[in-house]
DNA sequence: ATAGTATTCAAACAAACGTTTGATTTAATT
DNA sequence: AATTAAATCAAACGTTTGTTTGAATACTAT
């Protein structure tokens, strides 16, 4: 069995970036992760591309997931027995939002850290990991978009990829501080509960993102 | 005449900070503003009290105009003509996202630089910075929410308070990356463009955010 | 004009940065 | 057991970072 510095190094750095960004030293990341500081450069090469290796673990994830949910609604409804051939868009925003939120949830603690992380990718300032981690969701959003548009006939190209970016802002900045909303509340006089009775009703974020996207989506 | 080095720092500060985050370097910064290293420590204290500097000045003027027309608003619908007292939701969402394209479009080159500076911010990882910024936003905030409650009285305080967050998010994701819509547009097979008849619609982006955040805050 | 304050400047500071080195230890191969 | 390759280590490399210094210049007030 081959050493585990290099997890151990992919993990430490993932909740690091998730917290602090990106600019966390080396010297912090081994530190935390109790290997050598020549490590880095030993396994990853340079600090960049260990930065691009702790992305890419995660996208490759979250793409698999997000196309196999989008291949299984085509699959469904491109069937003769549906009565129309075409998506509800709520299912679409679904496979597109749902996936972030099942890592979070199922994996161990590297699950929230994830999200956090691809929150700060998703607005980081560097337009060169930017180019580069946007190209491995290329095949993901083109995808999407092909699939929304069937769903939203009525809006032109521009608009949809316009409304497409809002979807994208939504979300990245929800999974980038998830504790701010509950913070928001507290400023608000308290309301009468509603649905405390049988619903059940779970009110968590990742239902509020995608009803609050699917509002926007066909506005 | 006091000198303009301090404000040849800012803007250029300003201007840095947009395109590149907040870890440009001191050095950077009065090279191209073409003033002495030591000026920055000498006119604002240090590098992180330069940052606050930077973008309290443009917060303090967004702040004022969001206000200002929220005011108004206010005005116009408690008079007793009006049918309802209560402000349409477009109206209020205008009054919070209109300040900021006002800004970047009516100022010379530095409009749109403050919106990429003010998303940058936003999504920030310096939770110090964070906090700083945030509180410079709590009143207009505060003011904006009790608002919405009005006209949106069947939501709870918590889901309105996570929606005013995707809000936030949708605002944050457009202003840092203005470019980016246009380019995914290109991705999509066209369609016959519609209303470019007489309707002289403008298709911007700024009401394109407005109606999609509408339509989230109303899902 | 003179004195005093405010500002600018070149130079240097210590600290932190990513990276490299060369020796040493561990593991795999023959 | 001997040889080769892989991995870890302490130490140092050269840059870059934000900041400070003390002299020189510009401005203001008397």
């Amino acid at each position: 069995m081959s050493s585990n510095t290099k997890e151990k190094i992919l993990n430490t750095a993932e909740g690091l970036f998730a917290d602090r960004g990106f600019n966390v030293s080396v010297r912090e990341i081994v530190s935390q992760a109790e290997v050598n500081i020549a490590a880095v450069n030993y396994h990853f090469g340079s600090k960049k591309d260990l930065v691009l290796a702790v992305i890419e673990r995660r996208v490759v994830e979250l793409n698999t997931r997000r196309l196999t949910r989008l291949k299984k609604l085509q699959e469904e409804y491109s069937s003769s027995k549906q009565a129309s051939r075409v998506i509800p868009l709520r299912k679409i925003v679904q496979a597109f939002i749902s996936p972030v939120f099942q890592i979070a949830n199922t994996k161990d603690r590297h699950g929230v850290v994830f999200t956090k992380m691809l929150g700060r990718v998703m607005s980081n300032a560097n337009p060169q990991l930017k180019q580069q981690v946007f190209s491995m969701f290329n095949e993901v959003v083109k995808e999407f978009l092909l699939e929304l548009q069937k769903s939203l006939p009525h809006l032109s190209a521009e608009i949809l990829a316009s409304r497409f970016y809002f979807m994208v802002g939504a979300m990245a900045h929800t999974l980038m501080n998830q504790a701010l909303p509950e913070e928001l509340a507290k400023r608000l006089p308290e309301r009468k509960p509603q649905n405390d009775l049988g619903g059940g009703r779970k009110n968590d974020l990742e239902e509020e993102l995608i009803s609050f996207i699917c509002g926007g989506l066909n506005a």
